[in-house]
Parts: structure tokens; sequence; C-alpha cells
DNA sequence: CGAGGATATATCGTGTAGGATCGATGGTAG
DNA sequence: CTACCATCGATCCTACACGATATATCCTCG
């Protein structure tokens, strides 16, 4: 990696003219240090299990340790991070077994209905986007080992952006963000880079096909079949991939 | 009211003794600020659509603006407030009927699954916990205007948690964080409060003796049916009790 | 008299410093 | 070798300071 990628942006960047003005609102320094950090999470560089140092954080990030508790903060409302009285933040332990089941028994429970949602009357938008996660997961012909990184980055990144992007077109702004602050992406990110495996790209990818298929045709009931199918298939998809686990 | 109420605990609550030890961690000073404004945000101390001052609530509470932030931070995380880049915190403004419809499709959606699996073998403590609920839930003789407030709290408080006790009970964490984090008995209260109005408690007791039978008799597909049944039915009464809101 | 702009105040965002407390490591005495 | 104690480190909490911004007030001009 390149160092810790400081967020700071430069000090004098407010020139002379009068009102640059041109964002509505600057976005909050807060915001940048909580996606820093979850980045640091699903990189692995912060690993699971570890204890988070805030002084450290925030030198790294070259910010104060304000945003940074306020970052950890909502990481931990999150589920990301654990607080302990007096023992400061630990990440997260990699999920067990049952992790995964509440996890994709609530994503059983939820995407289908955003995916029904979603296929009600979709707009063009959510139909070239959710196209462009398509190819962003077709296969690459070949990868020398260290590209794998990166091709399992963007492949997760492309699954990530598919479900949120039917999440987001189901209308219901409470699901989406419940189903985003789950962070599967993250968490199954890191447990499969842990466990050395890549996702079966072309299965998901397939499924996805059908899914978007599904929301193309405008038929919601079929949307919300594929999608059920798909979640309950990654289930076992990871359960396979990972058996480091009992059943119960 | 009775002024703000301060959290602050007394300094010198450590005696001589070598080791009182007896609670294993003593409790963040930020978890008692995040339930104080929680308070403050359901009983309309705080009022929908008002900014929150940070450096007043934390005057009012006696502790300092770090635990404020790191509550506000959390508190928007979890939907109950809003931050906008410069203009500070916000009450999260009365849900409208989209929201509440939103609300309760995640409800339909979850809690069936909740009480599915915590019928399958409920524990005494489980039985005893709901019994107590719907003891509290017990409709008074009559009751002067001024105790209504009280009434209408602790019928909420018990209805919150029937629904918790039963979501814990499921043995899902995932998904009781989840229910949880929705706030819905804040968002009803607060609406029920400002709508001049109490719930029908007698058919949401009844309803609750439902769900109750269902368990105590292991029948899980009963207990999720009758879940169900009481969401969509609180869902219709909140409707029909607040009116001030458009069907799209 | 009304409208537009400039000033002023309160508040937010951020950063830094320091006191207090708890856990841990290492040394010393028995 | 074991038990106790002291120092050290880390963290939590508090307090304060400075720059920037939004809102309100007031003044000037048409």
């Amino acid at each position: 990696m390149t160092g810790p990628a400081p967020i700071r942006k430069e000090r004098n960047d407010r020139l002379d003219v009068t009102r640059p003005r041109a964002l509505p609102g600057r976005q909050m320094l807060t915001a940048s240090v909580y996606e820093a950090i979850k980045e640091q999470i699903m990189d692995l560089e912060l690993a699971p299990g570890t204890r988070v140092n805030m002084d450290q954080l925030a030198r790294d990030l070259e910010v104060s340790t304000t945003p940074v508790r306020e970052s950890l903060a909502r990481l931990e409302s999150e589920g990301l991070v654990t607080r302990r009285s007096l023992q400061g933040y630990t990440v997260t332990a990699q999920p067990d077994w049952s992790d995964l089941h509440e996890l994709f028994t609530l994503r059983r429970l939820l995407e289908p209905e955003a995916a029904r949602e979603a296929a009600r009357e979709p707009g063009d938008d959510l139909v070239s986007s959710l196209r462009s996660t398509l190819d962003d997961m077709a296969e690459p012909s070949s990868a020398v080992p260290e590209e794998q990184y990166r091709r399992h980055r963007t492949f997760v990144e492309a699954d990530s952006v598919f479900h949120d992007a039917i999440a987001a077109a189901s209308g219901n702004r409470l699901l989406r963000r419940t189903l985003a602050g789950m962070h599967s992406h993250v968490l199954l990110y890191r447990l499969y880079f842990e466990a050395g495996v890549s996702p079966e790209r072309s299965a998901t990818a397939e499924e996805h096909r059908a899914i978007l298929a599904a929301i193309v045709d405008r038929q919601p009931e079929v949307a919300a079949t594929a999608m059920r199918d798909h979640v309950e298939r990654s289930h076992e998809r990871v359960l396979g991939r990972t058996s480091a686990l009992r059943p119960t």
C-alpha cells in the first residue's frame, strides 16, 4: 500500500475570488474520515479484532481526533467496530456462521421487496447503471496474481453497486438505508479475502442478469423471486467457501 | 417539565475500599447522553424540525460537547436527527405518509420472521416478560387529562418492550438491532402526541394476546401470521388517526 | 416607501492541550 | 518462584481557541 493516504485537502485552496461557491454546501470532513476508515476496515489495513487507536488514525489521516470520534461513533452504531468501556474501539471480528446466517436472513427478507418495487417502473438510469455493473463484473481473460486483488475488489464493488441501485430504485429510502447499514459487502469482502478465494463470478453475474431482465420486463414478482433466489444462492456459496464454521 | 435533568453523577463516588469493582465496566458517559437526548426527542422537548444546539445541550446535561457530538453522530446514523453541512443538527421532521409507509413496510417484512423464530422454543422468561407488558397495557379505569400523558407513555413503552422482547427471542441479533434502530416507537409516540390522540389500546392488546398465544403454543407460522396482521393493522390505525397525509 | 446590499452576531466546524482514570508491564521483596 | 507495587502508556473526557458561515439587522439608494 502507499501509506495511510491522508485525507486533508490543501489548506489555502480558497482563492481571492469573492465567491467561488461552486458546490452548494461543502462536504463535511467527518464524512471523508468516515469513508476513509471504512475503506481501511474493508482493505484489512484495520484487521478484524485489532484495536483502533484514535490518535493514530487521526495522525495517519492528518485530521484531528474530533472527526475520527464522530466517525467511529457512527461505525459503532452500524456494527463495524465495537466499543468497550475504557478499552477503546476494536474492529468487529470476522463474522462466524451465525452472523452470516443472520445477515443473509435479513437480506432474503428485504431485498426481494426492493427488487419488486424497483421493477414496477424502472427508469432508464437504473437499467443503464445496472448494465454497467454487469460489465464491471465481466470475467477478464487472465490476470497475474497481484491483479487478483484489484479484480476481486472491483467485483465486490460492482456487486454492491448493483444491489444498492435496486434498493435506491425501490423508492423506499429507509429500506435502502437499512440494507446499506449492514455493510454486507464489507463483511463479505473481508471474509473472501481472508479465505483467499474468489466468489463464483459467473454464477453471480448470471443471477444478476436474471434480475435485470425481470426489471426490464417490468415484472415485479419475477424480479422478487429472482432476487430471493440470488440471495439464497449467495448464502450457500458463502457457506460453501468458508467452511471454518460450525452449523450450530 | 422539571428542568433539563442533568446527567452528571457525583464525582467522588469512589470509596476508599480497595476494589469495589462491582460492575464490570462503568458505563460510558456517551451512553447516558445518548439516552438522554433520545428521551428529549421522544418527549418533544426537542420538537421535530427544531435545530439542536450542541453547546446548549452540553450545558443542560452538564457534560462537555464531546459526548454530545458522539451521541448526535450516532443518532444521525439512525435517522433521528439530520445534519446539514454548516447548519448543525436538526431533529428529523415528523414522518409523513411516505415515511410511515416505508417504516411499516420494513416492519411487515421483518417482524413476522422474529415472531416465527421466537415461537420455536420460547423461554419462560420471554413468556413472562410478554405477559407483563400486557399487564402494563391494561386499560386503567379512568384518568384525569394530565394523567393521559403518562398513560400514553407507558402504553408506548410496553408496546416497544413487547416487540423488542420478541426480536430478542428470535436469536437473530442483527434483526433485533435493525428493528431497534428504526426507533418506530419514538416516531409513533411523537406522532400520536402531536395529533393529540391515543392509540386504540384494546385492539393492540388483543393482537398482542394472539401473538403471545401462538408463541406459547409453539406454533411459528401462526405467530408469524399474527404478527403480520398486527403490523398491518397498526399501519392502518396510524393512517386512520393521522390523516394529515396525502396518499401519494 | 420598498428593495438590495453590507455589517454584526451567534453558531458551527475543527483543532489542540491537558487532567483524570484505567490497564498493563516490569521490577522488587518475601 | 510467587505476590505485590510502581511506573508507564493509552484512552476518555473536558476545556478552550480560531476560522468560517448562516441568519438577522440596519443602512443606503432608487
